[in-house]
DNA sequence: TTGTATGCGTTATCAG
DNA sequence: CTGATAACGCATACAA
């Protein structure tokens, strides 16, 4: 007789049966809301549930029913509040689907996406949210699962999944007509790494505001950084050194922003008033950043609820659950990029 | 014969016997280290492992062993930088002792608390972390699980569970004692909310602080606000309303300390040329704020580790781990307190 | 050292 | 409408 032993205090179905005087065959379907079930017999199990608090083993149940009632997210960065914000998303609507969010941090390391992403493989979880950008090893080998994964914000190489995101460059141009509408002329963009698939969005974004606005696009205003506030310190401090600086700057996220007031700052200047300012994401503190960041809001809350959904959607074998899910952006206008710049320069290009 | 025939291709520990031509329960062994399986045996069943990619069904798994090997943490605010990050400490111990981390979303809801923490009693998880103070109602009731709990940052009321943070108080009164070197005299405190038990502790250590510093204390100095940025600004007003404000506040979180910097600006004034201020937390902007803030650090992602850590050994039935863990905090002097009150008033309180 | 058999707690099939 | 019972995939006591 081989005996685990463990918590063998917990009530279980045959408990309740006994209780109940019904069969455990009954409490099954009482719990389950069979419609084949006296109302009399229901309450009398109902009864017997109240009384000892018991609830359905999880781990029984999802045996039997091959399903665990549990998604992953996979992040690169738990503590980074964007992604934070998402989460958040995801957990309220996974929650009201009865789903469980399990969550794995990978820092962008490909052996622990591995280690994580198993977990999808041996249906410890039914599906999975992708936040970073990227499907894990194991899984681009086994396509199998590609069914029960949907991308939030980064959109996967190879475009095979579903992406819940907004419109990058749609928002990368407004952006751009924005600070033009305000009189530049030299308006630079500090962008992401070459590798992130949103850095190439936004720049095709910047580009197109551009030549929206009918300006000439100069290589010396473009430069990379990492998302970081030192690397959009090192980007504005090469800038500020041309021979001719730009009078604005467009940043493909906020903290990079941040990072070029900061170093408008070290050179003794200051933005608004020498370089107008626009960032991306609105972070929780672009609002609240001296001065008040000019940004483009990602309703990441909600992202995070529709990717949850949608991750439902398809683990329940919905049809027509393949395609990409775009969410309206926001110019959040603040004292970043405020005034205008006057006097505006003669309209003779060349 | 029944038959869920959900996801039936998934290989299991059947498909590995036959082809490493051996039985379930030597596959079994040998996935288990089990001491007693042959090397060879063990390689020809490790070969099988390989080739078809096999992870064992966790779900299976853990309905035998009576284990889960999960951990749930309970957050009110998933959104919240400072929660985050301790997120991502207990994710990466957890993961490091092979637990996977679920999390839960509170928002300091009752309903919500006890729908996540039925996940412990039906052994869904093996333990539970609490980030929001409190134990969920239906643990209150049932004591017998106190054993896989563990609280962090915020005590739990009652002092049954262990907690992993740091000396509160302590660093509350080092808070005060920072001001006070610096010739601080009316030193003002804004304190969290009443019910907040981090509120009692910090607001004990000001009183300390001010003790030892050898001054009164002011009720008029102390108010009361709700962790957010605009109940720092309220706090702010209130204070400069008064007809002898203090010349320096120490706030009970950053986003207070943010407010009250926010509210000296908006009455034509500044930090730290007109007020010192010090916060509490060192969020991830604190540094990046204008001005940077003076704040107390807590190791927000060792906190998440050594709970992990804690919880794990409590789950393993370790002896000796009920007590609590105190970690060091440290000062982190930045520019909004930067300065010394000169001239320091006369010696003469009354 | 390895194989056989049983049970972990549910659900679903089938018979009543 | 209800009850007995066979899986779900794995780990262990026991036999070989």
């Amino acid at each position: 007789m081989p005996r685990p032993a463990k918590d063998r205090g917990r009530t279980k179905m045959v408990d309740i049966a006994r209780l109940a005087g019904v069969s455990v065959a009954t409490v099954s379907r009482a719990l389950a809301d069979s419609p084949r079930v006296t109302a009399e017999t229901r309450e009398r199990v109902e009864a017997a549930v109240r009384q000892t608090g018991y609830a359905v083993n999880p781990l029984a149940r999802g045996l039997r029913r091959q399903e665990a009632r549990q998604i992953l997210v996979l992040v690169p960065d738990i503590g980074n509040p964007f992604f934070s914000e998402v989460l958040l998303g995801i957990e309220e609507a996974a929650a009201a689907l009865g789903f469980s969010m399990l969550v794995g941090n990978t820092a962008k390391d490909p052996a622990r996406e591995d280690r994580h992403a198993v977990q999808l493989l041996t249906g410890a979880v039914d599906g999975m949210i992708l936040l970073n950008g990227r499907l894990p090893p194991c899984l681009q080998r086994d396509r199998r699962h590609h069914g029960r994964i949907v991308a939030v914000s980064e959109a996967i190489p190879g475009g095979v999944l579903p992406v819940v995101g907004i419109d990058n460059a749609g928002a990368a141009a407004a952006a751009v007509a924005h600070l033009a509408g305000r009189g530049h002329r030299r308006i630079a963009h500090v962008a992401g790494p070459a590798a992130n698939i949103l850095t190439g969005q936004r720049l095709a974004g910047y580009r197109a505001g551009l030549r929206t606005a009918g300006l000439a696009e100069d290589p010396a205003l473009i430069r990379s950084g990492d998302f970081t506030i030192p690397s959009g310190e090192s980007a504005m401090a090469a800038l500020l050194a041309l021979a001719d600086p730009p009078t604005a700057v467009f940043c493909s996220n906020d903290e990079m922003a941040i990072g070029t007031i900061r170093a408008l700052r070290a050179a003794g200047r200051d933005a608004p008033r020498d370089m107008a300012v626009v960032g991306f994401d609105d972070i929780q503190f672009a609002g609240t950043y001296e001065p008040p960041l000019t940004t483009i809001r990602q309703p990441r809350r909600r992202m995070g609820a529709e990717a949850a959904a949608l991750l439902g959607r398809r683990i329940a074998g919905e049809p027509g659950t393949g395609g990409d899910i775009t969410l309206p952006f926001a110019l959040i206008e603040r004292r970043s990029s405020a005034g205008v710049l006057a006097p505006p320069p003669p309209l003779l290009s060349y």
